[in-house]
DNA sequence: TGCAGCGATGAAAGCGTTTACATAGTGGAT
DNA sequence: ATCCACTATGTAAACGCTTTCATCGCTGCA
C-alpha cells in the first residue's frame, strides 16, 4: 500500500479511500491510484481489512455434499444474491460426513466470515444451535429446534403426501422408501411418509440410506429380494432414485412396468429425458437466494427467528406409472 | 484469547502455543487451555493469525463450474490431498462466466490462499499467467503457454483418436463435434478432433457450443436439421451430451439405433445405467488428488514448472452402435 | 552444590489495513 | 478579502494474533 501510494504520489490514507471506492476522493486521483494499483498487481489483504473492520463481507457456505446438484443449484441462488449485496461466497462441503462438516464449519467461523449458510447439515440440533451463537446463521432443509437462527424448509408433510396419493392413485399399495441421513431433520421426509402411508391404511416399508447414488443402489437391491417386495419405489432424493434406476435396470426390471421409481429435489439429472424421474420439485436457486437474503438481514441486524416453508409441487415424468398386479 | 489465558490461569503466550500446538507444552496445561477454549468458544481468528505469519494453511479452488460433477470430483480429490497436509479448501465457481471467474480469482487472491488451483479455467493465457505470478499455482484442464506454473491435463490428441476410431469401426463417416468454449484451451479437443478425422479422410463437422446441457442441446437439434444430418455427434463433454440425449429423445430419434453419442469426461452420470453414456474416462479424483500435491510441493519451495499428461481410455457404453447406412 | 534443560512468563514489535481527527490547500461564490 | 465546501494529508491507535527474547523457577542429574 505505501508502494501504491509513493508511486502514485499520494497518501496512504488516499490510497485507502480509493480502494474502498469512497466518495470523497476526486476521480483524477482515483484513477491515478487504481492505475497504479493494476500496474503493481496490488490486491489489498482481506485479513488485515478484516481484522480493522470486523467484517469480511464474505459469507460461508457449507454444502452437504458438493456432488448432489440440489446442492450446487442452492449456491448458485446464493451467489447471485450475495453478489447484488457485493459480498462473496466462500464454499465448503462436509462430504457426507459429520466430521468433515464441523471441519467446514469450524474453517468458516475461524475466517470470520460474516453469517453462515448450512445447507442441509448432519450435525445435531444441539451442534448447529451453538454454532449459530458464533454468527448470524440461517440453515436450510432440516427441521429441527432452531434457537437464534431463520430456517427455509420444504413442507415434508405435503411432500410426502403427494407422493403416495400420486402412487396410490395408480393402485400401489406396496409402497417402499429408502430413508436418507439427516440427524438433524429429525428425519422428517421419513416420518412424513410413514404417517402419509398409514393415514391411508398402508404399511410403510422404509429401509435405511444415505442420500447418494450407492444407497439407492444397494437400497433397491435389498428391497426386490425382498418376498413381497414393493411396486413402487420413493427413494430419499433424486441422487438415490438414479441408484435405484440403475439398480432395476441392472437387475432387468423395468421401469415403470414393473417398479415405479419417485425421487426428490427435481435436480436437473431429473429432467433429463433419458431418466425422466418423476419428482417433487423444489425451487432450488430460489431457495438458496431467499435463504441469503435472510442471512444478510440477520448480519444486517435483524434479531427476530424466521421460518419459511416451501410448498412442494409433484412432477410427474416417466418413472411411474399403474401398478402391476401381482 | 486474553479471557482464555486469564481464565486458564496461563499467559497468553501460552495459550498461543497450545493453539498451534507446540510439542513445547505440558500437556497438563494443554488439556487446561483446550478445555477453557472450549468453553469460552474461542477460536482462533484466522484473519489475525494469516496478518502475523503470512500464511493460511489453506488453499483456494476456482472450480470452473460448480454444477459440473467433473469439478465436483476434482474438488473431492483436492479435498483429500489437502487434508493430508493438514490444508483446508476454499471453493469458488466461475459460474461459466469469464467476469464470474475473475471475481473468484481475485477474491482467492484478496484472502492471500497459499497457493491457486484453476479448474480449467476460461480466461486466456495471459490473464493467468499473471495470476499465477501472485500465488504458486497449478492450473488443470486447460492447455496453454505457461509460464511459472504446473499444468496437469488431458491428452486430447489420444482422446479424439480414440473416439474417432471407435466410431469410425462402428461405419460411421458423419461425425459431428459439438465444441466447447474454453479459449485457454486453444480449443485443443476440437481441434484434435478435426485433425483425427481429417487423418482419416472424413470431413470434421463442428459447431459452437459451451461445456453444459444447454449448448448440448441447442446443437443437437442444429445438427440434426441439416441436410445430411451426422449418424454421430461426439459432445464436447458429458454434461453436453447429456443435452445431446435429451434432444434426440424428444425428436424421436433413437440412440444409437439412428444416431450414436459420445461424451467425454465419463462423470457419474455417465455411468447411470438409464443413461449409460460412451465417454472417455478419466480420473477425476486422481487429478484433483495430483494437482493439489504439485501445489503443495510449489508452496513448499519448488520452482521448476512441471507439466503432467494424463492417458485418456475409452469407456464404451449403450450410446454409441453400428451406422445405419442411410 | 551447581548446572542443564524444560516449561512458562512478560514485554514488545510487527503483520497491513481502517478509522478518527486535526490540519491544510484550492477554488469558487459572496 | 472572506468564507465555505471539497479534497487531500499526516498521524496515531486499533484489530488479534505470532514471534522473539530475555528471564525465571523448577526438577533432576552429575
Amino acid at each position: 500500500m505505501d508502494d501504491v501510494a509513493a508511486k502514485a504520489g499520494v497518501s496512504r490514507a488516499l490510497v485507502s479511500l480509493v480502494m474502498r471506492d469512497s466518495p470523497r476522493v476526486s476521480s483524477h486521483n482515483r484513477e491515478k491510484v487504481l492505475a497504479v494499483a493494476a500496474d503493481l498487481g496490488y490486491r489489498p489483504n482481506m485479513a488485515a481489512r478484516n481484522l480493522a473492520t470486523g467484517e469480511t463481507k464474505t459469507i460461508g457456505v457449507m454444502l452437504n455434499d458438493i456432488h448432489n446438484p440440489f446442492f450446487t443449484a442452492i449456491a448458485e441462488g446464493a451467489s447471485t444474491a450475495a453478489g447484488e449485496a457485493g459480498m462473496q461466497l466462500v464454499m465448503s462441503s462436509g462430504w457426507l460426513r459429520e466430521a468433515g462438516e464441523t471441519e467446514a464449519i469450524e474453517m468458516l467461523l475461524g475466517m470470520r466470515t460474516d453469517g453462515l449458510l448450512l445447507a442441509s447439515p448432519r450435525l445435531s440440533d444441539v451442534t448447529i444451535n451453538e454454532f449459530a451463537t458464533q454468527a448470524p446463521t440461517v440453515i436450510l432443509g432440516v427441521w429441527g429446534r432452531w434457537e437464534n437462527l431463520d430456517s427455509i424448509n420444504n413442507d415434508e408433510q405435503h411432500g410426502a403426501e403427494l407422493i403416495v396419493d400420486h402412487l396410490v392413485g395408480l393402485g400401489h399399495t406396496r409402497i417402499a422408501h429408502i430413508a436418507g441421513n439427516l440427524p438433524a431433520g429429525g428425519q422428517q421426509r421419513r416420518a412424513a411418509f410413514a404417517e402419509a402411508m398409514v393415514a391411508r391404511g398402508l404399511a410403510p416399508i422404509i429401509i435405511d440410506g444415505d442420500f447418494n447414488e450407492e444407497s439407492g443402489y444397494e437400497g433397491a437391491g435389498v428391497l426386490m429380494s425382498l418376498n413381497e417386495p414393493p411396486t413402487a419405489i420413493f427413494a430419499g432424493n433424486d441422487l438415490s432414485a438414479i441408484g435405484v434406476l440403475s439398480r432395476l435396470h441392472e437387475m432387468g426390471i423395468r421401469v415403470p412396468d414393473d417398479v415405479s421409481v419417485v425421487g426428490y429435489d427435481d435436480t436437473n439429472i431429473a429432467g433429463i429425458s433419458a431418466v425422466s424421474l418423476t419428482t417433487v420439485h423444489q425451487p432450488r436457486e430460489e431457495i438458496g437466494f431467499i435463504a441469503t437474503q435472510m442471512l444478510l438481514e440477520r448480519i444486517a441486524g435483524r434479531t427476530d427467528d424466521r421460518h419459511e416453508d416451501l410448498e412442494p409441487r409433484l412432477v410427474v415424468r416417466q418413472t411411474t406409472g399403474p401398478a402391476t398386479n401381482s
